[in-house]
RNA sequence: GGCGGAGUAGCCAAGUGGCCCAAGGCGACGGUUUGCAAAACCGUUAUUCGCGGGUUCGAAUCCCGCCUCCGCCUCCA
């Protein structure tokens, strides 16, 4: 697997620096509302690029946190009435069952910041030992950025931008006169009456963590001082995984993340998303409006990750019509291999074997830097081709096809399950009447039945022998 | 203002020096099939890659200028 890195601007091979287990983290949700798929168009490539080192044969151990105490968790918990963690519970679910229904693989290990505060702690009091953070008055505690000088690296920023960028902002901001320099962020929070009761005991008064130190301590606690790759979104390089670089670095020594793996934002309609715009989609939003998790893991699948990807209802609408292609090509090579389950192959025989059956393009251009759109056209590609194999060469073409769903995490519609069990008796009595109907050659009749069927949400779709219903 | 990314057919999108008169999906159109449809299958659908220059034997791909969109510039994936 070969992936660009931020930090390098380059395209490196994946290697696990143990040279056995590929260790990731990325940064998780803070959970505060639901998620959009904006967030899930992350989240989805994080998994995609774990499912494709597994079906590659590598081991990996995949860290996401949850960012259950920042501004806005406290914020919006007090508003609601309901204590922090009791809130971030609730939205803690909310996020796994949209994750679950998108067929995100659970990572690993998902620590929470609240439950890894003696971890901050610990790693503030590191940096304050070794001179790289102060305390200020009211009691909070600053990370010294002039004590760092390899801070910008990710971002390209340097000091003299920082500090530019710094007034400007701090204009309308006047809140920051407790820092040193303009351009030092906070590690631990003092307390302050409006975070109620969200706040722990330290060796500097009650406070919480800043944002940036609960990724580090995590990191920390789970990954160690080096690790493999550290993922996000584009809009997390600065400040905060720069900021996470220089605490880790200079808490623990060490260089912190190998590869640094980025997504670019989703947009709609060409346009930014924004709640103000009324084009912020959440799962939710989509399935009232009759879309599928996996037809929007499709759409997100549609554009390479390092370019921004426009959503659109018509695209939604493409990966509709584009799984049912994939699913009928799936039927299609089982039938021709005379394979009897209607599953797919156990996902563990696919790991570490060759993606052969004419889909070795398709898993190529998987490997060469996560390129799902090209490796989808790869897949329909050789679909065509697979068209008339028969016997063994369609029984290579099925568990191809199946790595490279597995490895793209894509479930396919099951429309053989959609069929007449489900349609209610009232609906096949009149798809019975339009039989008779034109067994008897009276068009007519059909017709008029098979449009009664229609505004009732059924097509029929005739068969050499008989019908099939069709549901909506 | 600084930094970074993007602009490819009606839509989504791959391709970053010759394999490109540009993949794939959707849509549209034509055909096979069908009582007619639907579904399926087959075929067609950009001599051209935001605009204007330039480099090169050769450019969507490199350089210069311009236009448009997006992101970041302290807590937003």
């Amino acid at each position: 697997m070969r992936l660009f890195d931020t930090l390098s601007r380059q395209t490196r091979e994946l290697r696990p620096l143990d040279g056995r287990t590929f260790r990731f983290y990325c940064c998780g949700p803070t959970v505060y509302g639901p998620a959009h798929i904006g967030n899930f168009r992350t989240f989805v490539l994080q998994d995609v690029l774990r499912r494709a080192l597994e079906i590659g044969g590598m081991e990996t151990l995949h860290v996401r946190n949850i960012t259950d105490v920042d501004d806005k968790t406290i914020r919006d918990s007090r508003a609601a009435g309901v204590p922090l963690a009791e809130f971030t519970a609730g939205w803690t679910a909310r996020f796994h069952a949209d994750c679950a229904r998108l067929g995100l693989l659970a990572p690993h290990v998902e620590p929470g910041a609240v439950a890894h505060i003696p971890h901050q702690i610990e790693m503030v009091q590191a940096l304050l030992d070794r001179g790289h953070a102060y305390r200020s008055d009211d009691g909070s505690v600053y990370f010294r950025l002039a004590s760092f000088p390899g801070y910008g690296r990710l971002s390209r920023l340097d000091q003299r931008e920082l500090e530019l960028g710094r007034t400007q902002a701090t204009r309308a901001n006047a809140d920051e006169y407790a820092k040193d320099s303009l351009s030092d962020f906070v590690l631990w929070k003092a307390r302050r009456a409006e975070d109620g009761e969200a706040a722990w005991d330290s060796p500097w008064g009650p406070g919480r963590p800043g944002w940036h130190l609960e990724c580090s301590a995590m990191t920390r606690a789970y990954l160690g001082p080096d690790f493999d790759l550290h993922s996000g979104g584009v809009d997390l390089v600065f400040p905060h995984h720069e900021n996470e670089i220089a605490q880790s670095v200079c808490a623990c020594g060490g260089s912190f993340a190998a590869h640094w793996f980025h997504v670019a934002h989703l947009m709609v309609d060409g346009g930014k998303m924004a709640k103000s715009l009324g084009n912020l989609y959440t799962l939710d939003d989509l399935s009232a409006r009759g879309w599928s998790p996996m037809e929007t893991r499709h759409v997100l699948l549609g554009g390479h990750y390092r370019k921004p990807l426009n959503f659109t209802f018509d695209s939604l609408r493409a990966a509709r019509e584009a799984l049912g292609r994939l699913a009928e090509g799936e039927a299609a090579l089982r039938r021709a291999a005379g394979i009897e389950t209607s599953g797919a192959p156990a996902h563990g025989s696919l790991c570490g074997v060759p993606v052969g059956g004419g889909f070795e393009a398709a898993w190529q251009a998987l490997e060469d830097d996560l390129n799902t759109p090209a490796a989808l056209g790869e897949m329909f590609k050789a679909l065509k081709r697979a068209g008339t194999a028969s016997g063994a060469d369609a029984a290579a073409a099925w568990r191809g096809l199946h790595a490279m769903l597995a490895a793209l995490g894509l479930v396919l519609p099951d429309r053989a399950a959609a069929v007449e069990p489900v349609a209610p008796p009232a609906v096949r009595a009149l798809a019975e009447r339009r039989q008779q109907a034109r067994a008897a050659r009276d068009w007519a009749a059909a017709d008029t039945l098979r449009d009664e069927l229609a505004a009732l949400g059924w097509t029929v779709r005739d068969a050499k022998d008989g019908y099939e219903l069709i549901p909506r």
